[in-house]
DNA sequence: GATACGTACGGTAGACTCAG
DNA sequence: CTGAGTCTACCGTACGTATC
């Protein structure tokens, strides 16, 4: 990906418009704000402003981001506490990068890219029930393939782009057991992937060590189960919630349990 | 053409501050 | 005293630009 106007990346935008990216960012700030410090907060709210222009999207350096917190109102920070929230956005899902180079190919400014807001509410009564009775797993098969067809990440001569891998080719950091439950559902490289991003997210946030592939498959089949009723519109913001509210579950009992032990 | 310097990146080590 | 948070100062890579 070359770096050019910003204008020129706004296919990358996953807002409508600045509102949007707004209210989506107020979203991950009341969910992620404990997870960074004061200095870090600094970092990814002048962040969030160089990515007004475009909304959701950022290609300004690491340097003119970090020399503007300094002239704001003297709070400035260093391009390690910068470089260290970058690490911490991503690990919770907040954003992610990718790497620009110069027409020379040597390497230029990254682009930083927000990602919509993960959490979706339990869905309620009077929820349209209007999908099919039978399954439709299906559908996130092709949610996933339309996102890969707008986001703009593969390139047209990319090896591959179009062919959809197997189970099979699931990258070795997504365990085993987990794999080979998910792969009855969808026998996907790219989605098993994308459903164990979100465990890792929801895993870190709430600081769960322990059993996260044991809670991954029994979250799962809650959401097989719910889709099998169609009670799901987006798989994966349900699949996000089904694990926040087990690991939110776990992280009290642990508390729990600690506190216990300690008297 | 050769050289020096600048600009990007990611990464690490060590030192400092401060709260508990 | 300890650990977390933060900063400065390095390293290496790769290329562009200015100067001799």
């Amino acid at each position: 990906m070359q770096i050019g106007n910003i204008e020129s990346f706004k296919h990358l935008s996953q807002f409508t418009d600045t509102r949007d990216f707004n209210n989506n960012i107020e979203q991950w700030m009341l969910d992620i704000k404990a997870s960074f410090t004061k200095a870090e907060l600094v970092a990814l709210k002048r962040l969030i402003r160089f990515s007004a222009k475009v909304a959701g999207i950022c290609t300004a350096k690491i340097g003119t981001i970090v020399s503007a917190t300094h002239k704001a109102n003297g709070t400035g920070i260093s391009r390690s506490t910068f470089k260290r929230m970058i690490i911490k956005a991503k690990k919770v899902g907040l954003l992610l990068t990718r790497e620009t180079t110069r027409k020379n190919g040597s390497k230029s400014s990254n682009v930083y890219i927000f990602n919509r807001f993960y959490e979706q509410p339990e869905p309620s009564k009077d929820d349209k029930l209007n999908q099919p009775k039978t399954s439709n797993l299906p559908k996130a098969n092709n949610q996933t393939n339309n996102k890969r067809k707008t986001d703009g990440f593969y390139k047209q001569n990319e090896i591959g782009q179009n062919t959809i891998l197997d189970a099979s080719f699931t990258s070795e950091k997504v365990p085993l057991n987990f794999t080979d439950f998910v792969r009855n559902f969808y026998d996907d490289n790219s989605i098993i992937e994308e459903y164990w991003k979100l465990v890792n997210i929801s895993a870190y946030k709430h600081d769960i060590t322990e059993n996260i592939t044991e809670t991954a498959i029994k979250a799962f089949k809650v959401l097989v189960r719910k889709i099998k009723f169609g009670k799901v519109n987006n798989t994966y913001g349900y699949y996000y919630a089904v694990l926040n509210r087990k690991f939110r579950k776990k992280y009290l009992v642990d508390l729990f349990n600690d506190a216990w032990d300690t008297n």
